[in-house]
DNA sequence: GTCTATAGGCAGATAGAC
DNA sequence: GTCTATCTGCCTATAGAC
């Protein structure tokens, strides 16, 4: 197989399109309320095809989280590079969230958060995963900015970085049945803009 | 029946238990992940006499969220009855979802937003009312403590509102997966005591 | 109002041919 | 790497006895 048809993870072209499709699927429908059938007709092969790639739902669901937490890394990495001050970071950062909800999905983390009892274990310690390492990164922007001066806010760094998790993703969960967007980018000013020095 | 062991819709004993029981199922693992079977399991009943209740699993789950909505809107209302203030009646607004995540549940209808597209239209249609009944009464304690001068907000009401339900909701969504209820009162604490005048 | 029995379908998963 | 065929089990729902 072409090196240069494989991902970083070295999947094969039929695997990360499997990858593609469950994703969808479960950011906009739910882990529990998909099935290898919905993506075996999408992608027009068999259920046995897919059990070749992914030999358990359970499996798939690891990989489906592990390569949506490394792209989200890679994102905030181009964040870093992209931006040099604070409050133009937690913009860009709030827009991460902002593309995902234009494309009528949810979080794929927030989705899973939502179903989390029914997840198997490797699935559960994932998700519990991103959402540190979502605060950690929050958190140093945070504090940079409130040290270089960009940045006010009341509390702790990590309160804020709370603060934003929670309101970013309630905000997702809300919006997509209400069918605003705007509703979205509201909340996500109040959020991100609110902490601008002289603001 | 004896007319005591009816609730308010003229439920019988055993279809009030069903409700108990699948409200509990729903909030805590998500409508498309509980069964019949898993509610006839509990109450040792058979799933046949499930059907007699609630015929279909679309008419349970319509039935769960106008009891979930109609007791909301009992306890706004209590809220309104036993606290004079707006700050105080945001404050026990955010304790009835304090009380919720307690519970190791998620808000009903927060739930049901994350799996919207897989629900029947009549319950995606009462999740999008319950979602706009709320913000309805936040605006309008949101609007009387800023006039009264007990609250100090920037942007509209409404955008305010929305910043509160989606917070909250959000808070819940990320504190139950990291089994940390302090998180979720630092949130609320922020949202909520952050309008208080003087704050 | 609750039961037994069962229908009909789809779920996740496996065996083995090609 | 993908297929056909099949298994087992659970799902929602129904028929009809009690």
């Amino acid at each position: 197989m072409d090196v240069m048809k494989r991902d970083p993870e070295d999947r094969t072209r039929t695997a990360t399109q499997i990858l593609d499709v469950a994703e969808q699927l479960v950011q906009t429908r739910g882990f529990n309320a998909f099935s290898y059938a919905d993506v075996a007709a999408e992608l027009k092969i068999t259920k046995a095809a897919l059990h070749y790639h992914f030999a358990t739902k359970a499996e798939l669901g690891e990989a489906l989280i592990a390569r949506y937490a490394a792209r989200f890394a890679d994102a905030l990495s181009a964040v870093e590079s992209r931006h040099a001050t604070a409050p133009a970071q937690l913009e860009a950062y709030g827009n991460l969230y902002l593309t995902v909800l234009r494309e009528k999905r949810m979080c794929l983390c927030g989705m899973l958060a939502a179903e989390f009892p029914t997840l198997p274990i490797p699935m559960q310690d994932a998700v519990v995963r991103f959402f540190n390492d979502n605060e950690t990164w929050l958190t140093q922007v945070l504090t940079r900015g409130r040290d270089e001066g960009t940045l006010d806010f009341a509390g702790t760094p990590a309160e804020a970085a709370q603060m934003i998790v929670s309101g970013l993703e309630g905000a997702m969960l809300v919006a997509r049945p209400l069918g605003d967007i705007g509703r979205f980018q509201a909340v996500a000013d109040q959020l991100l803009a609110g902490l601008r020095r002289t603001g």
